[in-house]
Parts: C-alpha cells; sequence; structure tokens
DNA sequence: ATATGTTTCAAACATCTGTTTGAACCATTT
DNA sequence: AAATGGTTCAAACAGATGTTTGAAACATAT
C-alpha cells in the first residue's frame, strides 16, 4: 500500500520546509505522519531521495492549487502578463495555508540539492517559457540580452514578494502582501513592467543599435517632448 | 588574544554560507581556523552565538568591501538611484572572491535567525533610508503604497541576481553578471525603473487620486497619444 | 622567580540521528 | 490451510556532533 507513503510525503512537506533538510529529522516526521521509524527506509531508501521526493510532491502540489492560465489565442499581451504575475504570486508569495510550498521551494533555490534540477524542469521552465512568449510578443525587436535582463526584473519583482518577507517584516511590522493584498501588487508590477519594457522597446526600435549610450537617447527624447 | 576569535570567524563565513548552519560542523570550522575544538566553546559559548557573531562579522566585512556611496547635496536623483543600484548589486549579487558574504546574508534573509534583527538594523535599514531618499525626490506626491512597492520593486530587482544564481545556472547554463558584469545590469534596472517611476508619478498627479483605476487612465492617455 | 589570570589542548561525554535488522503482521494466492 | 510476497514494527547499531573537562602552556604583573 502506498498510502503509507503518501502520508509520509504530505507530513514531509511543512517540517522540511521550517527546519531545512539538515534539521529536520526522519523521526519528527515519522510521528507527524505516523508511521514507524523505518518506514521512510522502506519506501525511499534513505533520507535524500526522500527529500528529493517530497520537493517533487510539494511541487505538483502548488501546480495543482495554482495551474497556470490558459489563454484564448487573441488575449493581449498586456493582460497575459498581469495574469501571469497573478499567477506567479499566488504559487510563491501567499501564505494562505500552506505556506510551506512556497518556502520549501525558495529554499530550493537558495541552497540547491538534487531536488533543484528537476525543480526547475518541471515548475521554473514552465513558467519561463510563458513569460518569454509575452516578451517576445511585447518586445519583439530588442537584443536578447535586453529580454533577458527584463524577465529577471519581473521575476525577481514576484519572487521579492517571498524572499524578502522576514525583512520586511523586521522593516515595516507586516508583508506588502499583507497590507494590500496580491491584487494591487501583481497589478504594480504589470504596469511597472510594462512602462519599462515600452521605453526599451521605444529606445531599441530607433535606427541606432548603440545598447550602451541608453542615457543619450532618453535625453534626446526628453527634449523633444 | 583574540586573534583567534578572529581566525575562527574567518573561517566561518564560507563554511556557514557553503553548508548553513546545521550542516556546518564546529569541527570543520576549527580544523579551518587552525584551532583547538574547544575554542569555539571558550570564545563563544556555544554554536548559536557563534554564528550570530559569524553573521556579524560577514556583514561588516561587506559594507568595509563596499561602503555605502557619499553624493553631493546636488547630485541628481536618477544618477543616485545608478549609483545606489551598483552598490546593491556589488554588495550582493558579485562572486569574485569573497562570494560566500552575500551567501550568508541571503540564507539570513530566507531562515531569518537570532542573527536577523541585527542585520536588518545594522545592513538593511541603511541601504532602505537610502533608497527611500532618493524615491522621495523622485517621486514626492505618490501615496505611502506606490512608493513601498516601488522600494519592493527595485529591491527585488538587485536580489534577485543572488537569489537567482543556481536556478539561472540551471536554466542557462550561466548566470547574468557572469555574462554581461555588473554595469550594464545595473544599467538596466535603472533603467527599468526610472520608466516605472516616471510613469507612476505622470499617473498619479493627475487631479484624481484613484489608487485603483491605473487600467483605465493608462487607456485615456494612450488614446490621446 | 613566583603567582595569577588567560588561553589552548587532547580526550572524553552525552546526545542525537540515519540506517539496519529480524521478527511479526497482513493480504493474496495456491 | 499453507505459502508467499509485501509491509510494519520495536529495538539496536554505528557514526557524527556540540559540549565539557581538567591539565598544560602562556603571558603578565608583583
Amino acid at each position: 500500500m502506498d498510502e503509507t507513503r503518501l502520508r509520509l510525503l504530505d507530513a514531509a512537506g511543512p517540517i522540511f520546509a521550517e527546519r531545512g533538510y539538515r534539521a529536520a529529522t526522519v523521526r519528527e516526521i515519522c510521528q507527524e505522519a505516523g508511521t514507524n521509524l523505518a518506514a521512510i527506509s522502506y519506501h525511499f531508501h534513505d533520507k535524500e531521495s526522500f527529500y528529493v521526493a517530497a520537493v517533487k510532491h510539494a511541487a505538483e502540489g502548488c501546480m495543482d492549487r495554482v495551474p497556470l492560465p490558459i489563454w484564448p489565442e487573441l488575449m493581449p499581451a498586456r493582460e497575459r502578463l498581469l495574469s501571469f504575475v497573478t499567477t506567479f504570486l499566488n504559487r510563491v508569495a501567499i501564505d494562505h495555508e500552506p505556506a510551506w510550498h512556497g518556502q520549501l521551494l525558495m529554499r530550493e533555490m537558495v541552497l540547491p540539492t538534487r531536488a533543484c534540477a528537476e525543480f526547475v524542469r518541471d515548475y521554473v521552465r514552465p513558467m519561463h517559457s510563458m513569460l518569454m512568449s509575452i516578451l517576445t510578443d511585447l518586445m519583439p525587436d530588442v537584443t536578447e540580452q535586453d529580454r533577458w535582463l527584463t524577465v529577471l526584473s519581473i521575476v525577481g519583482q514576484c519572487l521579492h514578494h517571498r524572499f524578502g518577507q522576514a525583512v520586511m517584516i523586521e522593516l515595516n511590522g507586516k508583508t506588502a502582501v499583507d497590507s494590500y493584498g496580491v491584487k494591487p501588487i501583481a497589478e504594480h508590477i504589470t504596469e511597472f513592467s510594462l512602462a519599462a519594457i515600452e521605453r526599451i522597446v521605444r529606445q531599441r526600435s530607433k535606427p541606432q543599435r548603440s545598447a550602451t549610450k541608453t542615457r543619450k537617447a532618453k535625453q534626446r527624447r526628453r527634449t523633444t517632448a
């Protein structure tokens, strides 16, 4: 019966998320799962393989809970971006009940283990492709560098609402998600990024290819306004 | 003599950064430092206090290595922003030699320990104030929410070049810092953020204070263009 | 030189933790 | 009913790890 297997994986998520791989003990997880101590060795061979399975399990749960949106063919890229950012925030930054999903995956990002490659393949890559296709529509004629740095800017803004949680609380007493909710934040990030994207497109579509002299181009544009 | 103390702290940084608090053993650190095993207990009482001291030591080293810039009174806010972002990136995202500084502090952000409060007070708060004063100049008449979310957007973009390292490598083979160097990235983040800030200022300075109906305002502006 | 307070050292201690073991249990098949 | 293959269990094992200990070494002042 792999009902025991499942109970172990479910119990492992929160504990690994809170304590980390090393500090989480198999005894604690087994007690939480209500299984015998040897169950982990029996079902997963050893603690590390068990951990990898738990991360995979968490990623699947997260993807089920907040699935990637499916858009009609003709949906404008601007709206797809808002939808994407909202999904992203809901996946990582939300604290409602199973807060440990994001916590565990975050841990995998900061301190990658054997589970990282799988995690990127199953979880990160699909989101990355999605964002890339939006940006290809929004900024078709820019360099690879411009597009890649834009990806990082957008992703960084979203992830910071998870990574920065502890510091935000220490700094301000509460997180932005707690203060404003997800929707205004998603709108802010989308607007913020769209403004920047539109400027990049405007600058780069000028007949010159100067990638470095952005300041010059910007000043020229301002004087004409 | 607290030369032993110093040797321990110096040795502890990289090891705590790479392995994490639990996985790093006092034996390993003492061997690296060339001290006796009991030295940690003697000088720092126990492992946890030692870890807190090591984080503090790392933060100080980081602040010495990349000090906050000092600007002339009349320096434009736009240039101060570029200078700030460059400093930020140099502090956290750089991999030249003492890569562990950023790694250790990052850990403290994601998985705060007893060292976190001090870390925020001595390290985060000054940078936060600095950015806040820049943004107060750049966007004097916006709501607290707008300004706070803008802070998070800028900080998130910078930090992602550290937090996202492992995933970037898994996804692309190398990090953006490795590909392009710090300067182009700092310029990108600055330009990106300035474009967004200017749009926010333009929108919010309209006689209405609608914080939620950004979409409506945006559409109206587009039709007039 | 003696005494005193501080620092280092090797060894031992106590505990925790991942893993193994071999018997017991259970469901299914012969 | 007997046997088989898979699963659970309590107990023990082996190794690692933070911490303590008491003696030795050292520096400094009287």
